[in-house]
DNA sequence: AAACGGGAAGAGTTT
DNA sequence: CTTCCCGTTT
């Protein structure tokens, strides 16, 4: 390990230091990955630590993992040891061990904010209050934002005083009481348990600040409070801080982060020492001065700049679009002229970012439409898939009996004759006689009310249940999952239903499968003759975010909100939807300056992104509740020095980019007079459905991906039909349905499927 | 118990 | 425009 040849003077001092509690100001692009990992492995190799005696904190488990593989490749297999994850993840390792001391079992089970929500909801009712004066949503940002400040319902209902508050302080121990019943804790609880299990109880406290002689922590500027907390609980004096953060990425507030955590740095921690990286490895200087303009607009921050000794390389693009349409058409133009025109550049090296998910989808339709390959992270997420719901739900109450709104999901699914009045006689049954909900289901013979034949189903489903628990035993996870697909004939009326949607369901069970079964060879590899136990493994599924499943080798754009986008990069970058009201959001421009200016690092970040280019893009005309309303442009945009732009709508050309033919109009009268628009009103309206921002040519299908329409009127029964994927196949029958034809086709590849018309890539040959 | 339809409400970012 | 919830029907 030469290091003085791969890091710079001050990475070089941040990776030598061994006296002092460090804080790294680390700018964007400044080579923070590069110091965390040197570090971890100078460390390792140079200074004698055992790899187990190494904690980091990553923002995200992709972060985590990747940081781990640098790692082992700089130090040896040894590395594998480390502890490195998110602190989510890290507090729910710990509890796993400790918990007990709290009362809960070690086999609890983490609820995600779903399911925290449906349990605040039943709380909601459960007090006498209506869901709709008392939105179960509030309730759980408050609760979670008190647990993130440390405050226990306790707590919480000393310091209550508005009305709201005072109704939640009579939720919050309801809801606390719940979980603690459902042996389940939520995101916050993870945190929160942990810092007061190490508050409570010195012993544990002295075992891990032993245990970890190094605790690195990556993005320091979003931690929270609870957070810091722990990591000050994990701190004896004699072990040592690593934090890495810079103020200008903070982007978190909204969730509790405290940019003060890194002001009171020196405070909080014994002998430390700040270190400034502010050279930046990854942006070309134009790229990098928009970046600091911008951000100097802030008032709130430490003073610092990044510089480059890189070469100027491309302006910066703006382009203002008449609607979003022709703003996504505009980037699916440039990818593919940039892709043409240079050879090494490829889908995978474009990324879009915006900043709701909500924009992802006009530029899903353009992309489609243009056949331009892309991937989507945040929306409907495979884990939130009705199908893949429920079968964790199954996996978790087999995991945890206790769990009830896994129990309640599942109940009747498949639909085995359980309805909502035998639910209710349970639930009448457990408050008359002062038990669980789940502990008189399981007990249900004793309910009188219900009779005798839906307590018999209910039984055959308990035995189902414990079936399975006692299978599992004695076989992996996947092959339980197998089982109890069998034992609920959960596939199999599936495929009796024989719909496009069902069949669709059961393509996605089996992708589960396959996930399961990558989820356990992997633990057996780094873990030899150990068994992926299920609970490790429901809690990893919970705590993965989408981010974390990214794989750079597909060759595809990338889609994602200016959140998702930390700690990433790419060669080239377009924002868009730089309005007023978009981005700056409308929500952040009521309260106070504060908010506005996390919005503008939120833009920072976007920016310093990029390696090579950047294009900043926005419509005048946005659709928001179906309803078209003319949009300003950013404040954002106008921060940038004009001389760093080339104005992209002075290319006329650029407007149509489809030519004549092309069913592209500009359907509306320019709002703005802008450039040389003149064109735009010699438009006359030809055929402007697919564009008038109705998309009803669009349609969002069951696994969350963006499907186009086609004429679909001229199949029959007979046609021989070429499929993209499956090749020919004949037309065997048609179904008409509300806006729709299904088509039964047997092809020569795979025999009989079920397709729909407009959405199937498959058209008529003969 | 499930399927259907009307009507109201709703989209800011996430571990 | 979309989604979700609730009441009605089969």
């Amino acid at each position: 390990m030469e290091l003085e040849k791969e890091l710079n003077t001050q990475q070089l001092k941040a990776v030598l230091n061994n006296e002092n509690s460090l804080l790294i100001f680390a700018g964007a692009g400044s080579g923070k990955t590069r110091v965390l990992t040197y570090k971890i492995a100078y460390l390792i190799k140079e200074k004698g630590f055992d790899p187990f005696e190494i904690l980091a904190i990553t923002f995200t488990n992709k972060a985590a993992s990747e940081m781990k593989k640098r790692v082992i490749e700089l130090v040896g297999k040894v590395g594998q040891y480390m502890w490195v994850s998110t602190f989510h993840s890290f507090c729910a390792r710990l509890l796993r061990k400790e918990i007990s001391r709290f009362g809960y079992n070690e086999k609890f089970i983490i609820y995600n904010s779903a399911e925290s929500l449906k349990l605040i909801s039943k709380c909601i009712t459960d007090t006498g209050y209506d869901l709709k004066t008392v939105s179960s949503k509030s309730v759980q940002e408050v609760i979670s934002t008190s647990k993130n400040k440390l405050m226990n319902h306790e707590s919480f209902s000393k310091k209550a005083f508005d009305p709201f508050e005072k109704i939640v302080a009579r939720i919050f121990p309801l809801y606390q009481n719940e979980l603690f019943k459902a042996n389940a804790l939520d995101f916050d609880d993870l945190l929160f348990l942990t810092v007061k299990l190490l508050k409570n109880n010195p012993d544990v406290k002295e075992k891990y600040q032993n245990q970890f002689k190094y605790i690195l922590v990556d993005e320091f500027q979003d931690t929270n409070l609870v957070q810091n907390e722990l990591i000050v609980l994990l701190h004896d004096g004699s072990n040592k801080i690593f934090v890495v953060g810079d103020d200008d990425q903070s982007i978190y507030s909204w969730r509790g982060a405290e940019v003060s955590n890194i002001i009171n740095f020196d405070k909080n921690f014994s002998n430390t020492k700040i270190i400034k990286l502010e050279q930046n490895y990854r942006s070309t200087k134009f790229i990098l001065d928009a970046a600091n303009k911008l951000i100097k607009n802030n008032f709130s921050r430490s003073k610092k700049e990044l510089w480059t000794q890189s070469h100027e390389g491309e302006l910066i693009s703006k382009f203002r679009a008449q609607n979003e349409q022709e703003e996504a058409k505009f980037a699916a133009k440039k990818i593919k002229d940039m892709i043409e025109s240079n050879s090494d550049k490829s889908f995978r090296d474009f990324a879009i970012f915006y900043r709701t998910n909500a924009q992802s989808r006009a530029i899903e339709e353009i992309f489609i439409r243009e056949s331009i390959p892309y991937r989507i992270f945040g929306g409907l997420k495979f884990y939130d898939r009705k199908e893949i719901k429920d079968m964790l739900a199954y996996l978790k109450v087999i995991s945890n009996p206790k769990d009830v709104i896994s129990l309640t999901r599942i109940i009747n699914v498949p639909t085995r004759g359980i309805g909502n009045t035998t639910i209710s006689h349970i639930e009448k049954f457990s408050r008359n006689n002062d038990i669980t909900f789940c502990e008189a289901f399981y007990g249900i013979e004793r309910i009188n009310t219900v009779n005798p034949s839906t307590r018999k189903k209910i039984r055959d489903f308990i035995d189902i249940l414990d079936e399975l628990r006692d299978y599992l035993d004695n076989h992996t996870i996947e092959e339980t999952i197998q089982q109890l697909w069998e034992k609920t004939s959960y596939i199999k009326e599936l495929v009796i239903e024989n719909t496009i949607e069902s069949l669709n369901r059961v393509d996605n069970l089996k992708e589960f499968l396959t996930v399961v079964k990558e989820f356990e060879e992997n633990r057996s590899l780094i873990q030899e003759n150990n068994k992926l136990s299920l609970h490790d493994f429901l809690q990893e599924i919970s705590l993965v975010s989408e981010v974390d499943n990214y794989d750079e080798n597909a060759d595809t754009v990338t889609l994602m909100t200016l959140h998702n986008a930390k700690g990433l990069e790419f060669p080239v970058v377009f924002i868009v939807g730089l309005e007023e009201g978009i981005f700056p959001h409308v929500r952040s421009m009521t309260g106070g300056s504060d908010d506005v200016e996390e919005e503008r690092r939120l833009c920072y970040v976007g920016i310093t992104r990029a390696k090579e280019k950047v294009f900043l893009t926005s419509s005048i005309l946005h659709y928001i509740y179906g309803d078209q309303r003319e949009r300003l442009i950013s404040r954002f945009i106008g921060e940038i020095p004009e001389e760093l732009f080339i104005d992209e709508n002075e290319n006329i050309s650029l407007l149509y980019p489809y030519g004549k033919d092309d069913n592209y109009v500009a359907n509306r009268k320019p709002v703005f007079q802008f450039g040389n628009n003149e064109r735009y009103s010699g438009q006359k309206n030809i055929n402007t459905d697919e564009f008038s921002g109705k998309s009803k040519n669009f349609k969002r299908s069951s696994d969350g991906s963006l499907k186009k329409k086609k004429d679909f009127l001229d199949f029959k029964v007979g046609d021989v039909v070429e499929h993209k994927l499956w090749g020919s196949g004949e037309i065997l029958r048609t179904k008409k349905s509300s806006d729709d034809l299904e088509l039964d086709v047997v092809f020569k590849s795979v025999g009989l499927k079920k397709i729909l018309a407009s959405i199937a890539p498959i058209k008529k040959i003969k």
